[in-house]
This record gives structure tokens, sequence and C-alpha cells, in this order.
RNA sequence: GUGGGCGUAGCUCAGUUGGUUAGAGCGCCUGGUUGUGGUCCAGGAGGUCGGGGGUUCGAAUCCCCUCGUUCACCCCA
């Protein structure tokens, strides 16, 4: 294959119609749901001062290695970053801007990390989420995990399993932490040698390990649960309440941690079962009581969640559901006079609200019936010098066995919006 | 960053132990009598066989390097 000059840079890619409206219905299918749930849409900037992205923690990787950094023109120079997530922004936003809380806000946009690419792990990847700033009562917990919830069953998803676990909170966790390191430092030696890399910045992330080796020490590992302090016990204790009160089902997961550093307390993720790759996670999400602070903010519990779009779309073809949508083109107007009457037509159909299309360069009427059944429309509207002598077109029926009938140039709209029911 | 698979027309792929102008299907274009698609038929366009170097009389086919891609580790959505 001859290379182009070009191509999409590593880890990103087109997308093309009609893939592309596919994830555009998606992303209208969040926004709805979120705005319903009383979550406004927040628009943030593409790339921040690479600070706001480091308080996301020093050991996660993330932060180390994943980052598209650059410095600005200005003078002195700006180091800023291009947003590896969103969780960041909207806490630095919110800081900034002190809104009356509680916030809750909903996102969507691309992100960015700089990682190696593979099945379903992009360089810059589609994510659409929502953040509630201002309360720690579980029931906005419980709300934030029902709209990811009902999304995926919006679109169909029936294999998605929700992952729930809680990471305690500034009181019991360095207990936890102590006990976690204590079991992996004695039993170091049969550790693999990355987890050990891994135990020196963040023992919590030993449990992530998908090593052989590791497993049977992680198995016997002593669990952030059983070290809950009895107010974190109670918020966990309402949230599996309120799911069960929802009927959302969902798996304790007691080893799920997270990859970004921030998290306290309520945990999730949900997994595609239907995913079949190494990337299976299509969401995640929990509460970050102290980021906002961290940002410089009034110190500010908060919960959120972030989806993988498309991650989404790949569980949406595993399970073969929330298909390409209908083609928009309702009318193919095909003129073999010359081209200047599709214009007309085409132009007052679509004043209608009526999806109209022609073709350009004034090609044979056989060519042009040939785009016309693939552009998917329903109706062709030919167009020839008898039409235009009467004032007329000749609709087509291109789906069903209706066949074709003169209509007056007058009646078109009215004609086409009663046969489009 | 580490390791494996793969790179031949727009797409999916054939290319026999290295041997003449590199093939198929799909898609695309043009026709099949004067204005009609989805079926059928006939033509046609389109490839410096990812790139570079080497071995050879001769390389898509063998060797080396490189780039791209893909999967996995890592990490995460």
């Amino acid at each position: 294959m001859a290379e182009p000059t070009f191509r999409a840079p590593k880890g990103t890619r087109d997308i093309l119609p009609p893939e592309s409206g596919r994830r555009r219905a998606a992303l209208h299918a969040f926004s709805e749901q979120a705005e319903l749930a009383g979550f406004g849409e927040i628009m943030s900037p593409m790339f921040e001062d690479l600070g706001v992205f480091k308080r996301l923690g020093e050991s996660t990787d993330v932060v180390t290695k994943e980052m598209f950094d650059f410095f600005d023109k200005g003078d002195p120079p700006q180091h800023l970053a291009l947003r590896p997530e969103l969780t960041a922004s909207v806490c630095r936003g919110f800081a900034e801007h002190r809104p009356t809380p509680p916030w809750k806000v909903w996102y969507e946009g691309p992100q960015f990390r700089y990682e190696q690419p593979q099945a379903g792990r992009y360089r810059q990847f589609h994510q659409l989420g929502v953040e509630t700033l201002g309360t720690d009562d579980p029931q906005a917990d419980v709300d934030v995990i029902a709209l990811g919830w009902n999304f995926f069953a919006s679109l169909g998803l029936r294999q998605v399993t929700l992952l729930l676990n809680s990471l305690g909170d500034p009181t019991c966790r360095p207990e936890y932490l102590e006990a976690l390191r204590g079991h992996l430092t004695d039993n170091a030696s049969s550790l693999s040698s990355q987890s050990k890399v891994t135990l020196e910045r963040n023992p919590l992330r030993v449990l992530d390990s998908k090593r052989n080796e590791d497993a049977e020490i992680i198995a016997a590992a002593p669990l952030m649960v059983d070290y809950l302090t009895d107010e974190s016990r109670d918020h966990f204790d309402a949230v599996r309440a309120g799911l069960e009160q929802l009927g959302i089902a969902y798996e304790l997961s007691p080893r799920l941690v997270r990859g970004l550093d921030y998290y306290t307390r309520t945990t999730f993720e949900f997994a595609a079962d239907a995913l079949a790759t190494a990337q299976n996670a299509v969401g995640g999400g929990g509460r970050y009581d102290g980021l906002v602070e961290d940002l410089g903010g009034p110190a500010t519990p908060g919960i959120g969640f972030a989806l993988g779009l498309d991650r989404i779309l790949l569980a949406c073809d595993a399970e073969a559901v929330f298909p390409i949508p209908e083609p928009v083109t309702k009318v193919f107007v095909v003129d073999v006079t010359g081209g200047s009457h599709a214009l007309d037509v085409c132009n007052t159909l679509r004043a209608a609200g009526i999806g109209a299309d022609r073709s350009y360069g004034g090609r044979s009427m056989k060519a042009q019936m040939k785009v016309a059944d693939r552009s998917g429309a329903p109706f062709a509207a030919i167009i020839g010098e008898d039409e235009v002598a009467g004032g007329e077109v000749t609709l087509r029926d291109l789906r069903g066995d209706t066949g074709q009938h003169r209509v007056a140039l007058d009646n078109l709209v009215a004609t086409i919006s009663r046969l489009l029911g």
C-alpha cells in the first residue's frame, strides 16, 4: 500500500460517517439523561496548567508518564498539558468560580494520554462524565451511579457489571495502608519485580496487578472494608442500600482500587463483560473529598464518574446493540435537466425540515438513481423536462412497492410529510 | 518503556520450491437504444507489493534495518 503523506497521529483516529452519527446519538442520549437528573453542562478548556493535573497524585502513571505537556510562547513560558481526564478541571473550575453547592455538572469531550495504544485504548479518547460537588450525602453517590447505570441500559447494553468498593477516608486509610504494606513487605520476596516497585510508590496499586505470581499474595492481603471507620462504614452501607432500593445490581469488589490517587470512600467501576479485551472497564468513578481543597478551593466533597465512549461503542458492537442511526436524508432529488431545479427543491424540502440530498455534476439518470438508492432515502424526487413543464416532480418510493406518481411542486412538502407519517 | 503478530488495489484477501506486462471478491466509474435504483451482463479506472539496504542473472517471495499497525504487559476509560 502506498503510504499517504500524512496519517492521523499514533493513537488517534478519524471517526467517519456513518459511525460518527452513532457517537453523536450516544452523546445525545447521555446529555439528555444528565440534564433530566439535574446536571448542567460544563465546557472546560482542553488544556490546563500542568499543576492542575499534578494534583491527581504523584504516584499515578497518568501524571508521571502519560501527560501530553508543552510550554506556551509566554515570557516566562507556562507549562501546560492536554487534559488526561476532566475531574481535575471541574474541581479547578469549582475552586475558581465558587458556585453554590451542590454543584452538579456533566461533560463530554476528548482526553489525551500518552500511552501505547491497544484494543480499546487510544491516545485521544472520548469521555462522558458527571460530577456532584459540595455534598457528601450518600444518596448523591447513588444518583451518580444510577445515572451511569441507566445510560448503559438505555443504549441496550445488558452485560455491564457494576463493581463497588470503599477506599476509606483519611482517618482509616493510613491504618489500612500500614497493614497492607506490612503484608506485602512480608511477602515481597515472592512478588513480581514490577509489584515490588509499585509497593514502594503506592501499596494500594499492587492490588491491581494481573500477574500470576502476585495473585496468591493479593488474595491473602488485608481488605480496606475491614478497616473502615464507623462513619465511612455507614456511608458505604447507605450507598449500598440506595442502590438496592433502585434495583441496581452491584458486585462488591474489595480489591478494586482506581488509578487516580484522589479517590476516597465510594469507588466503583463499570465493566463490560462482552468485551474480550484487556480493557473492559467502560467507566469508573468515586468520591474525591479532598481534591477541590488540593486545588486551592474550600474543603468540598465530590463524587463523579467518567465513561469511555470509545469502549462503550465497542461493547455495543460486541452485544450487537445501539446500531448506527437511520439516515437523515428522506428525499433524494434526481434532476436530469442540469441540476438547478434540484437546487430549488432541496432548498424547499430542507427549509421544511425534510432531509434532502442530490448528486452533482449532471450525471445520467441511472447514475443518479444509484446514488439515491445508496443514500438510504425512502423517496426519490425525479425531475425531467416533462416535470419541469408541468410544475411537478415524480415521487418514487424506493423502499416499498408504492411505485411512483406525479406531485405538484406546491404539494411536495405536504405530500412527503404525509408519506413519512 | 518491554515483548509477540501483521504490513500486496479504497476494503477483505490470493499469490505455488524467488522466474515473463502482480490477481480475485466487494466497492467505485461507464455502458446494456431514446428519462429510472436495489438483481443480472459487459467493459474500465485504481497497486513503484509500507520504506531503505543486501543476496541473486532475476525478489511481493530470502536476509538486515526502519516505519506503521495490532495484541499483551504496564496503566486506565
